[in-house]
DNA sequence: GGCGGGCTACTCGGATAGTGTGTGTCCGAGTTATGGCGG
DNA sequence: CCGCCATAACTCGGACACACACTATCCGAGTAGCCCGCC
């Protein structure tokens, strides 16, 4: 029970390119260099990040990605979403019917974190990138 | 990215012994009854949960399990801990040092999925359980 | 009637497969910019 | 100088292998209550 490492290569990227100025189109190659992950897996997490609607795909050359949308309207819980599924994290109480009072309990717990996450934008911590790189200087 | 089905047991087996009238030592084999398990694979289950302090185990002839707590001072977080461990949901920003935005927004999100998994007890679900039973006769 | 031994029911723990999902790679197909060549 | 074509760079998508955790089962060992027979 934990997050795959595609969710962790998918928020990094996504944070890479929101921190990038203009939003331009940003090939496989240089996402993955710093990430120091194979070009060709990275392009599936793309892959579902783009049918999920959060980048944009450019084929050809001088081609790669770019945020489909304001970087302040994605949110980490879309991010999560597009890798993860979003199937709940608790099921298996279909024995006992839609009142099983633990599964109420857990999806509450479930929608506690998801409220933060939908809160919490890309966006956000982009800026918040970008200052601390200016107190180190 | 799910609870495993071990959790699901877990809970709705702390759920079961939080429901008995004062507190008895009840069989494996009563245990799995209620859920249509193999009482072996249950055994298992609840060896974590023995090992994790949450339930007591009697060898021997009438032997079996029964809760070493006061079932108000065992929390869902708890039993959840004691089956997926304590492990975060979120790791993988270790090359990005401590200071790792991404990590700290999961954690935080993860922290307030746990403080209500805390506040909720199995004996508060069990109180709930007992009074819908009552509404229906 | 009291005591002891064997029996039974039960848990405990390790060993062992099967299975599904996540992880990662490879390759062919399609797409677009670029550069060179000929008119 | 202009347009066409080959080439290179790149993404897209499926197919495929591998590793690992979860799921589940089986079996031997240990333990405690119970009953029966012997003294």
């Amino acid at each position: 029970m934990n997050y795959s490492k595609g969710t962790n290569y998918a928020l990094h990227t996504m944070l890479y390119l929101a921190t990038q100025k203009d939003n331009p189109v940003v090939g496989v190659q240089e996402l993955a260099k710093h990430q120091l992950v194979s070009p060709t897996y990275l392009s599936k997490i793309l892959t579902k990040l783009t049918k999920y609607g959060l980048v944009e795909s450019y084929s050809g050359a001088q081609g790669g990605y770019r945020l489909s949308r304001d970087k302040y309207e994605i949110s980490f819980l879309n991010i999560i979403q597009a890798i993860e599924g979003n199937t709940p994290l608790f099921k298996g109480c279909d024995s006992n019917g839609p009142g099983c009072l633990i599964e109420a309990v857990m999806k509450e717990s479930e929608k506690k974190m998801e409220e933060y996450l939908q809160l919490r934008t890309i966006g956000d911590v982009a800026d918040q990138h970008e200052q601390t790189k200016l107190e180190d200087e």
